[in-house]
DNA sequence: CTGAAAGCGCTAACAT
DNA sequence: ATGTTAGCGCTTTCAG
């Protein structure tokens, strides 16, 4: 899905796919059920109110533990819990109560090594708040990415944090004027207000092409992700203005935004370094444009300069290590999912736009000096 | 929260973060609001109903594409949904029909790359089906695996994929009985029978320890992951197998079996590279693992063979290239959550195991000779 | 083709 | 301290 390993080279399978019967000899039935245990229907609040010889609303009170109950009825509600294998439903708690303790979050692709610790870091802070995480892909598409927000939106999750794939939001502003919290991250939304988490993609791009120039190289191509996408326009900006700064007139050929799969980049890579004017350094535009630029500057006998947008695991392990411009995807998660329940909890600021700062992480491939 | 990056060399900070208030021009709520629709009240079919001057259970035919409805009504009734901006309430859908269309992935760290393709391929395969993924991390702690698994209970998920972390699963007994749908993934649940998937550890691990041993190693390290997992204990095994197939006497130093933090790690590695009978290679359990191991060798002047479990992104660019046993995360997910809507869809096959071969892709680090 | 009534399992608001 | 009643918003059932 994210075409990673193309270099390999001895490939052995060393077994078959087995299938095993595994023990079953009953033992995971127990024969303590009542006879309202059938497969499927759940015992309910009223069936151990009968049971523990209470009413309804007591066993509620010691599901939720609230006060008012004896100790003694208590346990005794506590044992025909126990007994009934009891668990309270929250389909029908969320419909009295309004709220469902849940968010969702919706991302390009969990698969790709960026969306992971993002996603990860929302769910602490949801954890942390007592809620659930529900997450969807969108794989870039504007259409399914509406569709997972509107059946999020359905399922009345609480507040929904959005990676965008579409660039017009306004099928949302229904669902937020009826108090849909949303935060936005690492792309802003289109034509409607709303928070947004961002890492500074300009600024950070600049940055990147400006420490290759330092380091003496004026034909630097720049490979990026499709122009529909905010970050790939943004750091593409930052390109030029940093070619500008330095008095660099940028030829077109140097510039190519596309899909950032391997077959796409390699071409895009290949025609900028054997061109009439081929380039000596190369900003990738994301990690999964710099895996594939290493892959063909490893295969090249001239040096070629490298600065990568996002850091990439063991980037320092290769020679010459990878010099990136590296984001905190943790960060900008964590701070999403804080902003998404302050306005759980009642803020109504106005909507802001949070940008995270950039690191350049200098380890080698940024510093090779222009060859030719 | 993994460690990674440790082998930095420069850092410069581009920017620091920066916050904007965004235009609120008030243009994001438009007038045509009904006076029902003020915050957090959003309109129901009742609402619907009245407005379309047609009766409830009208509307909950055209919402839900039911046949029996003139096409002028439903034209009456899309209006009035769209004027009202309603949007069907899951939640009392849910409570009414029983099942929620949802199934629940249980796993360790969403932030550890092997998880990231599992997660992403159940998600399809519940998408295909209809249903939303409901994720949590349980962070390795079997408390928390309890408290998730229980928690997505009682939102009625009609089925679960576990990773577990816990080696009891008798909590779930009663949910099972009463027809949650459950598969394991990746290790095995403790003292219930049900559905497993799981990768080879065993026989891809002697089949790696072999191949270092086929190129003449006989003193191997192996660094795996703590002992109450699974996993680990059968590649530990797969290990002791391929040594006594090679009639290998294993000294004790060689083990190390803990946490995958890279601090544990890196110490083993290095005290059993410098100890009294020092390896000339190590077998590193998973991912975790061999990422800190490269980085230690890479340290070292003395070569050292490497295999690892667990293919890594960018392992055929360093060098020399990292030789690993490979299992297929994504098949792994795609397989368990296949298995689990076939028990949703009314299969009552005894519960099975299914084992998904490795593949053992050799790329240099395991074709090291032995030194010394 | 359409609608009124009952009720899914829970909690809020009142009794007792 | 405990129980009773009335919904939450929808689907099911059955009657027009």
């Amino acid at each position: 899905m994210t075409g990673r390993q193309t270099g390999q080279r001895t490939v052995a399978e060393t077994a078959r796919t087995s299938v095993s019967r595994l023990r079953s000899d009953g033992s995971s039935t127990d024969g303590t059920a009542d006879a309202k245990r059938r497969y499927g229907n759940r015992p309910t609040m009223k069936d151990v109110a009968a049971r523990a010889g209470v009413g309804l609303k007591t066993v509620s009170r010691v599901v939720n533990g609230e006060p008012g109950v004896t100790p003694d009825t208590e346990r005794r509600v506590q044992e025909a819990i126990e007994a009934l294998g009891f668990r309270r439903n929250d389909s029908a708690r969320v419909l009295r109560k309004g709220r469902t303790a849940s968010i969702g979050l919706v991302l390009e692709d969990l698969a790709d090594p960026f969306y992971g610790p993002l996603s990860r870091a929302v769910e602490e802070v949801a954890r942390a708040h007592g809620a659930l995480l529900i997450n969807g892909s969108s794989a870039e598409d504007p259409d399914r990415e509406q569709e997972l927000v509107l059946a999020l939106c359905a399922r009345r999750v609480d507040g929904l944090v959005i990676i965008p794939a579409a660039d017009d939001h306004r099928y949302l502003e229904p669902e937020i004027a009826a108090g849909v919290a949303t935060v936005f991250v690492d792309r802003p939304p289109g034509r409607i207000d709303a928070d947004v988490v961002l890492s500074d993609s300009f600024g950070g791009a600049r940055d990147g092409v400006a420490h290759l120039i330092a380091h003496g190289h004026r034909r630097i191509g720049f490979i990026g992700d499709q122009p529909r996408i905010h970050t790939a326009i943004e750091r593409l900006r930052g390109y030029r203005a940093a070619m500008a700064d330095a008095e660099i007139e940028v030829d077109e050929s140097w510039v190519s935004l596309g899909p950032t799969d391997p077959e796409r980049v390699r071409h895009a890579a290949e025609a900028m370094l054997t061109g009439a004017s081929p380039v000596t350094a190369v900003f990738a535009g994301n990690n999964r444009v710099t895996v594939t630029v290493v892959r063909v500057i490893a295969a090249r006998t001239r040096p070629v300069a490298l600065v990568g947008f996002d850091d990439i695991e063991l980037a320092d392990l290769l020679s010459p290590g990878v010099t990136v411009v590296a984001q905190d995807a943790a960060q900008l998660g964590r701070t999403a999912a804080e902003r998404l329940f302050r306005q759980l909890d009642g803020a109504s600021d106005a909507p802001e736009l949070i940008e995270l700062p950039t690191r350049l992480i200098t380890r080698g491939s940024g510093e090779v000096p222009p060859a030719g």
